[in-house]
DNA sequence: CTAACGTATCAGTGGATAATGATATGACAG
DNA sequence: CTGTCATATCATTATCCACTGATACGTTAG
């Protein structure tokens, strides 16, 4: 990906990357599922595949990449660990994302670039 | 993906799979230096490639992704098809995204999800 | 009508990534 | 120390998605 070079006059390059991966690390329905299960309360990894139907290592998949993200934060107790968000702004992120989606995001199921 | 049985349970599916949307739409560099191109003000096709260094096949297909995503909206001026942000809501959540990543977004360059 | 320009669509290709099964690590019980 | 449970990691596979070049469509100029 070299054809970048002229961006260089945008506002910076490694900020575009970075709001990406934010937003790529979000845009999975199973890690929404978590971050929506944890955002009532703190679950062990368990408790989150129980309510996802998911396996147990795809979720320790995905609570890592959230936990690398600093989207989540773990705390060992015992053998389980508890996972929970690591910030407000979290919930706040995905609360105006609701209100998007309430105004003009009828239309995203029209978007073909997705085959679903 | 049968596996989402369990998920009924939850805050509907339908709702997650929306948001996922939403979040894989922002979830590219190159639509973002697009979003970030028409945040000042509204171009033609040829001005975003120009600003881009993309080709512009590839700005018209994300062009088009944002349009039936709901967020960037077209008008035709003669030959030229100018495009412009759908909704200041856009803007909010694109801002949202720099405050969390001002918080906590030093992390996500951590994230071994994403090969970059 | 014909040529030139701007934009959109299509088919093919390569690369990235999510899910799975097997396995490793770590902690507690007996 | 041995077995069991909770979690994490690894390798493989299948899928999805972004980019490219060719081409079609629509508009304006001559």
């Amino acid at each position: 990906m070299t054809a970048q070079n002229t961006q260089d006059d945008l506002s910076a390059p490694d900020t575009l990357e970075l709001r990406a991966k934010l937003f790529r690390g979000l845009g999975d329905p199973n890690r929404l599922a978590i971050l929506d299960a944890l955002e009532s309360n703190e679950c062990s990894v368990q408790e989150i595949v129980g309510r996802t139907g998911l396996g147990q290592p795809n979720v320790s998949n995905h609570l890592r990449c959230l936990l690398d993200c600093g989207l989540v934060s773990r705390r060992s107790e015992g053998r389980f660990v508890r996972y929970r968000l690591a910030d407000g702004r979290v919930a706040v992120l995905l609360r105006d994302a609701d209100r998007l989606l309430a105004a003009t995001g009828t239309g995203i199921d029209n978007c073909k670039r997705y085959t679903e």
